[in-house]
RNA sequence: CGGAGCGUAGCUUAGCUUGGUAGAGCGCUUGGUUUGGGACCAAGAGGUCGCAGGUUCAAAUCCUGUCGCUCCGACCA
């Protein structure tokens, strides 16, 4: 290609409304350009890095023995309403209605569709295992897009959809796209981990996730350097030692706190009681059921954690400013600040507490009256707890679940996600098989996410200088940038460019011509600037002692013979 | 939806506090000089100051509303 042919609109200035660095390099190297919040143009270059990501990722799928497949991006909502998705994503599902004013949903992901695929087609053990795929277009109501195409409203996915006879079956299904997701991001130059995560309203119940490290990512990773453990901090747990336990006080014993709601307050003077010797109690609808969660007073409570423990489709602190909630408040007689589980909690209502608390006594809580707590209260004595589960939030620092040495924690970017998912979605949208023996059963299913886009601006994130994006070659726009620095069309300096441009292309190499008439210095900013991987130049200086020269982004410039010049490249791409 | 900030030329922005004819840099057009790391000189085009309403003799500037964008939080590939 030359670049007078193309289009590479590359800016000189930070945009204004790009925050990360990838978002910046994303429209400062003309790759994309904004539509409006969440929705971009993909820019010839940025296609053509997109669309080599799209190609490894369908290599490896088809060698694991995914079957691609495309599925209809508009789909009715019946499906949705059969597997409990329409009311459990909510505002997230994009609808829109037709001229009969029929209403369709729009695809954020097709487990409804392919499980209704599977439950036409599949109906004997002997058509499993199978792996459905698509690489296609994934629409949102994001709360709020960010990042440019890290968080979009329309994205690209690919999404594969496992079909099983057993759960073995399933695992093993499992095993291969976790494989084949490794091997997709390795060759995308990306430095990409599984993490142990929460499975979300899509179900199930085992899942990674894939990892890119950076600052700007929207997860933060609980891990150990020493024995490898890592987990989303929603799903990760610690081998924190639970509360001690202390000799058993006398009664319960009720005494006054004016003006105290916070754990620190009650924790300074003239009370003096440790946020360790606090027990923690808050409020949540869960499904519009009111709950009490209990946690130490220096632990802090994990959402994701409670919801996945209670199975609500919704959980939410319940919030005194509103009229309703207020109600369970005045229940329990108090206010935030003075809540406690040991008496006056309305029948009915369950009590959560985290298992730190364990065997816990000689604890102060909230009196349920406002400006009272209670001292001496032992969990097992005084409190009726419904349910014991982990729900603290993991801090660095703590001793790792698995070898007990201290835990890391960092930010990263979700590339991909792999789900067992088991017989959710098949038995609800009836997927079901004969057996050998002719008994009937649900496939056992899982379902694997990459998305696309991200991953493209994640490469960006992970790879990059004050200069530009550093394009690992396998994902590069363009392999080679051949920059002449003069190009006047029967000069040697243009023939001699054009001469290796013709020997590249013909050896199928994604070759760039910086044919445009401008000066040195802007060829070279724009080249480093989107960041291709190998770049000649060619100069009257040079040539007039017989040489070119190579530059590598990133790497040491290298000068050598004209007719050296196609070989040495090629090298060096076979190289990586 | 809650909190914070911002909307002035294609891009980056000054001006707004204290109302008085809208300014710069980049980019673009033309001519010239340049030509190994975002050149220089000269001339030029380009603006409903997001939109609507209000206050005022007069509004980019003050007030109200509204729309959009960015950031923090809840959602996720």
């Amino acid at each position: 290609m030359r670049w007078s042919q193309t289009f590479i609109p590359t800016l000189k200035e930070i945009p204004a409304d790009a925050e990360i660095i990838s978002h910046q390099l994303l429209l400062r190297a003309g790759l994309v350009r904004k539509l409006t919040g969440g929705l971009y143009t993909l820019l010839p270059l940025g296609l053509r890095a997109f669309r080599k990501i799209k190609a490894i990722v369908r290599e490896e799928m088809n060698r694991a023995g995914a079957v691609e497949v495309l599925m209809p991006v508009l789909q009715p909502p019946e499906i949705w309403h059969a597997s409990g998705r329409y009311e459990s994503i909510g505002d997230g599902l994009f609808k829109v209605k037709d001229s009969a004013r029929r209403e369709w949903v729009l695809s954020p992901t097709a487990e409804e569709v392919i499980t209704t695929l599977a439950a036409g087609e599949i109906n004997s053990y002997r058509q499993m295992p199978i792996t459905f795929y698509q690489i296609g277009v994934k629409l949102r109501d994001e709360i709020r897009p960010r990042f440019g195409l890290m968080r979009a409203k329309e994205f690209y996915m690919k999404d594969a959809y496992s079909f099983d006879t057993s759960d073995e079956g399933a695992m093993a299904s499992y095993r291969k796209m976790y494989d084949a997701y490794t091997r997709i991001f390795a060759r995308c130059g990306l430095k990409a981990f599984p993490v142990e995560a929460d499975t979300g309203v899509i179900g199930g119940n085992y899942s990674h996730e894939f990892m890119v490290p950076a600052e700007t990512g929207e997860n933060d990773v609980v891990y150990c350097e020493a024995c490898g453990y890592a987990a989303n901090i929603e799903k990760a747990t610690s081998g924190i030692p639970k509360t001690a336990a202390r000799e058993l006080g006398v009664a319960v014993e009720k005494f006054a706190t004016p003006g105290v709601v916070t754990i620190e307050a009650l924790s300074k003077a003239p009370y003096g009681v440790p946020a360790n010797r606090q027990i923690k109690t808050l409020v949540f609808i869960a499904d519009g059921k009111p709950l009490l969660v209990l946690l130490r007073g220096d632990d802090q409570l994990n959402e994701t954690k409670l919801m996945a423990r209670t199975g609500a489709a919704q959980v939410r602190p319940a919030d005194v400013k509103n009229a309703a909630d207020l109600v369970h408040f005045t229940k329990l007689g108090a206010m935030p600040g003075s809540l406690g589980a040991v008496a006056n909690v309305p029948t009915g209502w369950e009590i959560l507490a985290d298992e730190r608390l364990g065997d816990a006594n000689d604890m102060t809580t909230g009196a349920n009256e406002d400006g009272f707590h209670l001292r001496n209260v032992s969990i097992g004595r005084d409190i009726k707890v419904s349910k014991w589960c982990d729900l603290r939030t993991v801090t660095a620092g703590e001793p790792c679940v698995k070898c007990a040495k201290p835990l890391k924690i960092r930010r990263a970017i979700e590339v991909g996600h792999v789900f067992k998912l088991g017989t959710k979605y098949s038995e609800k949208l009836n997927s079901k098989f004969i057996d050998e023996s002719g008994q009937q059963h649900p496939c056992v299913m899982g379902c694997y996410g990459i998305g696309i886009t991200r991953t493209l601006q994640a490469v960006i994130e992970q790879s990059n200088d004050k200069d530009g994006i550093i394009w690992p070659i396998a994902v590069a726009p363009y392999t080679v940038c051949i920059t002449p620095l003069s190009v006047a069309p029967d000069g040697p300096i243009m023939q001699l460019a054009e001469k290796i441009y013709a020997e590249l292309s013909a050896q199928g190499v994604d070759v760039i011509l910086d044919d445009r008439d401008d000066r040195p210095g802007v060829k070279f900013k724009d080249a480093d600037l989107v960041g291709f991987p190998l770049r000649l130049a060619i100069g009257e200086k040079g040539l007039a002692k017989g040489v070119v020269e190579i530059k590598p982004r990133g790497g040491e410039l290298l000068t050598l013979a004209p007719e050296q010049a196609t070989a040495k490249l090629l090298e060096l791409l076979r190289a990586v």
